[in-house]
RNA sequence: CGGGAUGUGGCGCAGCUUGGCCUAGCGCGCUUGCCUUGGGAGCAAGAGGACGGGGGUUCAAAUCCCCCCAUCCCGACCA
């Protein structure tokens, strides 16, 4: 491919709506352009990488007995009625209506129709276990859509359900995609890890994401440098820590604190740490309020607490409902007495003696608070957050922590959406049975913005050779100077007869503004032709992630190309 | 959803406070020519926008007012 006939918009300033390095870097280098908020055309190099990670995924969905198929985006309304979630979905279902007025949705993910194809086509368990999947474009109504091609609202991803006979044969399935799924983000050169997940939306039980490391990432993750533990916060267990008192209970007394709210207020009014204090927060739930507590110096895990609570919506409390409930101010509600709601602590919190509370009064704490004794929970629950510096739970050294993106989810779904909508077979006894299901996401285009959030120094991307658009870019340092351009078009040909991918940068530009360029599309090899290589023979070969440079005899450029592409 | 900000040629911005010297300016990019060629050169001549959209105020609006749209950021309450 030679550079002037390439569509590569390469821009020399930072566009101005784009914040995180991956968006900055795509939109800069040429890769991508913007059609409305979290939407994107992918452009000719962009495309490329999608295809290469796609051929990865591809692969290794294959091996593992994979069978790709094409399901539809416009999904009918009724599929998702019957499985209860067009009502659960929330606003971040696309919806449209047909000419007729019949609701569609764009589909956000498959199991509905993927479900309602194989309960129909699937009748035997001589056909099961069966493993299908597809790569396309999904539809999200993100609530904010941001950073670029990290949360769209339209994004490639590949999704591959499975369909088992039972749980055993599912944690086959399981085992298969996460091995699948960990060769995947290995070919394709980056730094991730497995960790333990919530299930979220999508339910089920047993959940990893794959995470790939970067500073950028929404998510957060805490793993054990000492075991294998590691885990997004959301779901990470809380052990709680040793009782470290042996203080007698006291008598519940109140104290006055005007116009301390916050706990840092009110214990440094006190005089006293905040892990003395238990932290009463206000929680609305479709059955109603639920305080929930926890040490003062801890935060409370939602996704923990709903799912204790066993509820659909868990929401902090407004002001003016804390108001209502507590009878005082916001900051001074407490459990004891607290009027007809609903009370779940923090394991940790029946350990402490003689704690701190609000009182439910203004201007108004409670000292020697005694779970228990003062106030009986409803229930006693793991409800906090994990922090890095906790223990491990498995081997109860300290967490370390880290952010990452999450690239890849693998989830047991169990009979979940089979029951729903009926996807059963005949064993052998000739009874219907639920078929078990897993379904397994890659987000293709966020693995590529996570590359580069990943791969990049000042000058721009770094791509990892196995998903690079090209392998090489060859510059002239001149294109007036006919021998160089000679001998650049000798070593293209070369390479590209033999079959390695590469862009001939034959544009009547300045060197520098061909080398900013190469070294911006991230091009893992440039090899320049300049003077010394027309006397010498010999072309300069630079990688882009070191630097190191090594000159290299015309006759020899394939062989030592190839080599370091690893065709050889 | 709430709050904030922004919207001026392909990109980045200035102009808006104190309407009229703006039928709009600068840098980059783009076109043509000359010149230059190992890290985003230089000179010259050009093309390209009616200022997000609509409505108002005014003799006069990119500048003031109202509505709408779009984009970005922050937040969604840790009491």
């Amino acid at each position: 491919m030679r550079a002037s006939q390439l569509l590569i918009p390469t821009l020399r300033e930072v566009p101005a709506d784009a914040e995180v390095v991956s968006h900055q870097l795509l939109v800069r280098a040429g890769f991508i352009r913007k059609a409305a908020a979290g939407v994107y055309n992918l452009l000719p190099l962009a495309f490329r990488v999608v295809k290469k990670i796609e051929t990865i995924v591809r692969e290794e969905m294959d091996r593992q007995g994979g069978q790709e198929l094409v399901m539809p985006i416009i999904q009918p309304a009724e599929l998702w009625q019957e499985s209860g979630r067009w009502d659960v979905y929330g606003p971040e279902l696309f919806r449209l209506k047909d000419r007729h007025g019949r609701d569609f949705c764009l589909g956000p993910t498959h199991e509905e129709i993927i479900t309602d194809l194989v309960r129909n086509e699937v009748k035997s368990y001589r056909q099961l276990p069966l493993l299908l999947y597809q790569i396309q474009n999904k539809y999200r109504d993100e609530r904010r859509p941001r950073f670029g091609l990290l949360r769209g609202r339209e994004f490639i991803m590949k999704d591959l359900y499975s369909f088992d006979r039972d749980h055993e044969g599912l944690e086959i399935s399981y085992q298969k995609m996460f091995t699948a799924y960990t060769r995947v983000f290995e070919r394709c050169g980056l730094r991730f890890r497995p960790v333990e997940a919530d299930s979220g939306a999508i339910g089920g039980r047993d959940t990893h994401e794959f995470i790939v490391f970067a500073a950028a990432g929404e998510s957060t993750v805490v793993f054990c440098p000492h075991c294998d533990y590691a885990a997004n916060v959301e779901r990470a267990s809380s052990p709680p820590g040793q009782v470290v008192t042996n203080e007698e209970p006291a008598p519940l007394r109140e104290v006055a604190t005007p116009g301390r709210r916050t706990v840092a207020e009110v214990t440094s009014f006190l005089g006293m740490d905040a892990k003395r204090l238990i932290k009463t927060l206000l929680f609305e739930t479709e059955q109603g309020f639920v305080a929930a507590l926890v040490r003062g110096d801890r935060d409370i895990n939602e996704v923990k607490l709903q799912k204790e609570l066993a509820v659909l919506r868990c929401e902090l409390a407004d002001l003016p409902a804390v108001a209502r409930i507590s009878g005082a101010a916001p900051g001074y509600a407490g459990p004891v007495g607290l009027p007809g709601v609903k009370i779940a602590a923090d394991l940790e919190v029946m350990q402490m003696v003689n704690a701190v509370t609000g009182a439910n009064k203004d201007d108004t704490h409670f000292l020697n608070v005694n779970p228990g004794r003062d106030f009986k929970p409803d229930l006693v629950a793991d409800l906090r957050l994990v922090r890095a510096g906790d223990p491990c739970p498995v081997c109860a050294r300290p967490l370390s922590g880290t952010q990452g993106i999450e690239v890849g989810q693998i989830f047991k779904l169990g009979d979940k959406y089979s029951k729903a909508l009926g996807a059963t077979f005949l064993d052998e006894n000739g009874q219907p049975r639920p078929m078990i299901m897993g379904c397994y996401g890659i987000g293709i285009t966020r693995t590529m913005a996570a590359a580069v959030e990943q791969n990049h120094d000042e000058n721009g991307i770094v791509w990892p050779l196995a998903i690079a658009p090209f392998h090489v870019v060859v510059v002239p340092v001149s294109d007036r100077d006919e021998k160089q351009m000679t001998m650049a078009n000798q070593v293209y040909e070369l390479l590209a007869g033999a079959g390695v991918e590469v862009v001939l940068d034959d544009r009547p530009e300045r060197p520098g503004v061909k080398f900013k360029d190469a070294d911006l599309i991230g091009y893992p090899l440039r090899i320049t032709v300049g003077n010394k290589a027309v006397q010498s023979g010999e072309v300069e070969v630079r990688r882009r992630a070191t630097g190191e440079t090594t000159f290299v005899p015309v006759d020899n450029i394939v062989a030592y190309v190839k080599k370091i592409i690893g065709e050889v």
